[in-house]
DNA sequence: CCGGCGCGTTGGAACGTTTCAAATCGTGGG
DNA sequence: CCCACGATTTGAAACGTTCCAACGCGCCGG
């Protein structure tokens, strides 16, 4: 910046003012500067910038597992909001490994971030009670952290009610519910919320089948237990935890020659990518995970924000949303 | 630091040795700094450390799409081997925009990172040329930029050449390549691959089947005109040029009712995590992605050493691997 | 008893910005 | 002709570290 101000004839404080209130400053100030830096391609020093504003103009999120669709297209929701405010944003994946979040935050507290936030791997809230004692703002994504943190989550039980609502509409009585195990939160979630649609219909039965875990291979083994059962007591439907087990379910259904969804409708829940282009394109709840992650960066500005005086937090609840697709079409003959 | 130094009752340089060169401090005053870091909650503020040092201690890396399994297991690397170098990485993902891309560049310039790993949207040599000429170094991943840069790619004439060798050994002759649009230089090259392979053994034959995009749709589109030709002039074995259309072929043809892989096999290219899960599991085309992310960080860490004297650019390439699953089965009746 | 050596420690000068009070310069009103 | 005033510009003090030359001090060899 030195340089600059020699090659412009100016001070250092001028070059600053025409970088950051170039409104302060004459015209012809301005584009003598101006040209001295395209000259001499000068690029601001951020480190030293954020020294003396005290700002860091840089958020980070904490994901739990990159490689999982729906924390890149939060973080996608994430990066959106920051760049419309001119933020940068730090993308750390934790792999569910608390050391590896502890790590995180650690360096996160030395950048002296403006905020984070992160999907925690555990109970982690006396470590982000830490940190928010060092006034960082923290939020909280798809996970509920009490009333002293702002956190975004979906709504699992609507999801799981949604589903099965559809399901009775479309006339099913016999449902099963797939998905465990149950002391997963979601999971359990989205069996309340079945049930609860269900026992509002007189007559209709949800059959539940707890599986060992949320993946394909599950699903397959959770189509044979169906399969296996004699017609009057099969349920004539599926309601899955997540898509790779309805992937799996379908796959093992479409084998055994039995037609989805004829022999058996079945929805889904994540709306994963490959969901519209298996076999049968599979109707499933989605989340708005891009909004998710846009109101949880929105939040956490709202929140830096606010910190001189005092802070609400915030606990927003979005609502999932059934996307039907061929494999619970209605039945040509009811 | 000034409140850590006061309560120690010591000098502030003595405190900047505790947290740098512990060895260079008597034991008791290490211990009584130590104290006094634990009960002030200090934490060291990065960015000041960085602007005097010069040192940012942070690598990023700009990849193409974030949501592409691809590029997250590349990132995972890069994390793997920047942290074994206590370094942190900025994740960016330009989702394949050249002016996100750009905005990215920018701002890793202003945050003086230590080095840039990049997949780059197009032919953006110019622009990382001036970015090394700050003094960044550069290291292109997946895409080869030529001798004056560091890059790390997977030979796709190898991949393309190890599929249909795999065919021919298991005894096909006449073979589908389907893949494009042929201006992709990887549908190109693995095509080319493939043509060196048939052209070694006599009699062999390949069909190509031009696609006009790599997707799971086109994938079925090429499974109908498949189906359509006499079994006579129909190929017994096609290789996709990626897994998303050997998914949509397959499909088609077990919708059809054709046997894969007894009536086709199939290879695929990529090997996501989808290809075990398929209703029939599917051959596949394996790279390093790790091993890629890992070997471009280390590239860079070497070329930042290197800063001083001459550093000599290496292109490095990895070799990819055939999986080998159901879809590719020795057919029992020869 | 003195000079020199090493170990610990100290003080203060950077690092490259932003920020802000003060200086400068025309300018129009009185 | 003087003065107050707004618009520009300047100069210097931070920001929180690291780095280095210099310092104090106990000890050893001469």
């Amino acid at each position: 910046m030195k340089d600059v101000a020699a090659r412009a004839g100016v001070s250092l404080g001028t070059v600053s003012n025409v970088l950051n209130k170039p409104d302060r400053v004459s015209v012809q100030t301005r584009d003598r500067v101006r040209a001295a830096i395209e000259q001499l391609g000068f690029v601001r020093n951020e480190t030293a910038r954020q020294l003396r504003s005290g700002h860091s103009r840089t958020l980070a999120y904490v994901a739990l597992d990159s490689g999982n669709p729906f924390f890149t297209d939060v973080a996608e929701g994430v990066q959106d909001a920051a760049e419309a405010a001119g933020l940068a944003v730090f993308l750390c994946n934790s792999r569910e490994d608390g050391g590896r979040q502890d790590f995180y935050l650690d360096m996160l507290e030395q950048q002296r971030v403006e905020g984070i936030l992160i999907t925690p791997t555990d109970n982690a809230t006396d470590r982000l009670d830490r940190v928010r004692g060092r006034g960082i703002p923290v939020v909280v994504v798809d996970r509920d952290a009490g009333p002293d943190f702002c956190s975004v989550t979906v709504d699992d039980v609507a999801g799981g009610e949604l589903a099965a609502t559809h399901l009775l509409e479309a006339g099913h009585r016999k449902i099963a519910y797939i998905g465990g195990p149950l002391t997963i939160g979601q999971a359990a979630d989205r069996l309340t919320g079945a049930r609860k649609a269900v026992a509002a219909v007189p007559g209709a039965e949800l059959v539940v089948l707890e599986t060992a875990a949320l993946n394909v291979a599950e699903g397959r083994r959770a189509g044979e237990r169906l399969a296996g059962l004699p017609g009057s007591r099969r349920p004539t439907a599926a309601f899955c935890a997540n898509d790779l087990l309805a992937l799996g379910l379908l796959q093992r259904m479409v084998r055994l020659g039995l037609d989805v969804p004829g022999d058996l409708a079945i929805v889904g829940y994540d709306d994963i990518e490959f969901a519209g282009a298996a076999a049968v394109p599979l109707t499933s709840v989605s989340q708005p995970r891009h909004l998710l992650g846009r109101t949880a960066a929105e939040l956490l500005l709202t929140e830096a924000a606010d910190s001189a005086e005092g802070h609400e937090h915030r606990q927003v609840v979005f609502s999932p949303e059934l996307v039907v697709r061929a494999s619970t079409a209605l039945r040509t003959t009811p």
